[in-house]
DNA sequence: GGAATAGTGTCTTTGAGACACTATAAA
DNA sequence: TTTATAGTGTCTCAAAGACACTATTCC
């Protein structure tokens, strides 16, 4: 903290970027932007902008730009500080010290091009790391950083029913799980272990037959948070992403 | 990003705080300064500073004030990000948005003034959290919150360690989880566990018997990094802190 | 009927936790 | 000797993983 006897102090602009993460067509996605205007133009880019005033708070910054570009209110989405990125030579216009956050949210209908006007659009994670498109500043390390921590904190805690709409089966949670993680799970294992775990799941009593099998029951968000014990992904070496696909 | 054309951005300040943990006299403490001015003068707050200059890398700012205040080079410390901390009304001199480290440090010599003259002193976790004890600023959650992502770290990362000189006993690593946790380990149980962990352990070969029992063997840090599968503390509600000292 | 998905049950293996017992030092 | 700590082994229980089987839908 400050020891400093004068208040002369180097001060730079200092910017809010959401790592807006869901899961559609069975893929892991996440909402960019294509910039408009230099650097970068035309490049993808995380939404984002710099806090409002002198007197905004980071986070509420950061809830106020994930409602912007879902459309929903922010208060019943996942919104966790992800980490801040202060290289030197992150933008090319000068010194910005961004605050990057991590959402985790249900398949939105439409991005919703928001109040601003600009192109937001859902990209699949698979295909941002993997091609040479082109992603603006330091941004596809965010989004690898994002995607991780995403990736960590399904195994010990109930976000993944973030991904889900307000009611979901058991199967459509697992397969955000497959999805988020790359790999098949045991069908009846995790039913099992998910339905062990209290305040996880609450039954509604309805059922649904969407996929075209026996009807399955619908359930809701509990009250639970954590996983305890976790749900831990294999560490195993031979974690290949195409076992999504691989029956 | 910036999506904005014009390049008129409210700056604010940016410092970087250190929360520097160690295990020390049967207790988890902390790295913490009395500040010499006001604001909060005579309190205890965080050791940390204003970023140096325009150019300086956020992260490398708090390597370097980690070697400053711990007098030992930081690339042998364990540092990683906390959490950036932005409310508007933190700092009564105006708009300070603080990006906090922690570190995991073993115990040292002397929290060493350092270049600055400022009284630097190991603080005990729990009379910080516990007492009445004037903490500036947000420090006290800063405190909580580095505090808590030291727990859970310990759990599936091989960090304990970081709080051991370069050789130590199981016993000594094992009191490391107990003094963090809070709580008793079962010695042949950890043992057990412990040298399980392919990578974690690497004997030297020899032995001390500092502690007047039976000579323990000692070891290195491994290169392992990640515990698979972790040690999880008991999620059980009876976690006294007094278990510490009750055999 | 066949194909697909939902849900239950069973067996095996692994690991956590409790705890007996032996080994080697100091006082 | 007693006391303290280090280290090994053993038993039990809980949970993970593999997988058989039944249930209920659509085609």
């Amino acid at each position: 903290m400050p020891q400093d006897t004068t208040w002369q102090i180097p001060k730079v602009a200092v910017a809010v970027d959401l790592a807006i993460l869901t899961v559609r067509e069975e893929r892991l996605n996440i909402l960019l932007v294509e910039r408009a205007e230099e650097p970068y133009r035309g490049q993808l880019a995380l939404p984002g902008g710099f806090i409002a005033s002198e007197d905004e708070d980071i986070d509420v910054a950061a809830a106020r730009e994930l409602a912007e570009e879902t459309g929903l209110a922010a208060g019943r989405l996942h919104l966790e500080q992800l980490r801040t990125y202060g290289g030197p030579d992150r933008d090319p216009r000068g010194r910005v010290v961004t605050v990057c956050y991590l959402a985790l949210v249900p398949d939105l209908p439409i991005p919703s091009a928001g109040g601003d006007a600009r192109a937001a659009r859902w990209e699949a994670v698979r295909d941002v790391e993997r091609t040479d498109a082109p992603v603006a500043f330091d941004h596809r390390t965010i989004i690898a950083d994002a995607v991780e921590r995403a990736r960590g904190k399904l195994e010990y805690t109930t976000l993944a029913a973030a991904f889900c709409p307000a009611e979901f089966t058991i199967s459509e949670l697992r397969r955000v799980y497959e999805i988020v993680w790359g790999h098949r799970l045991d069908h009846r294992n995790f039913h099992r272990k998910i339905t062990g775990v209290a305040g996880f799941l609450v039954p509604t009593g309805d059922r649904t037959a969407r996929d075209g099998g026996r009807p399955a029951a619908l359930y809701r968000r509990g009250p639970a948070t954590v996983l305890h014990p976790p749900i831990l992904r294999g560490h195993d070496p031979n974690d290949a992403e195409s076992e999504t696909t691989t029956p």
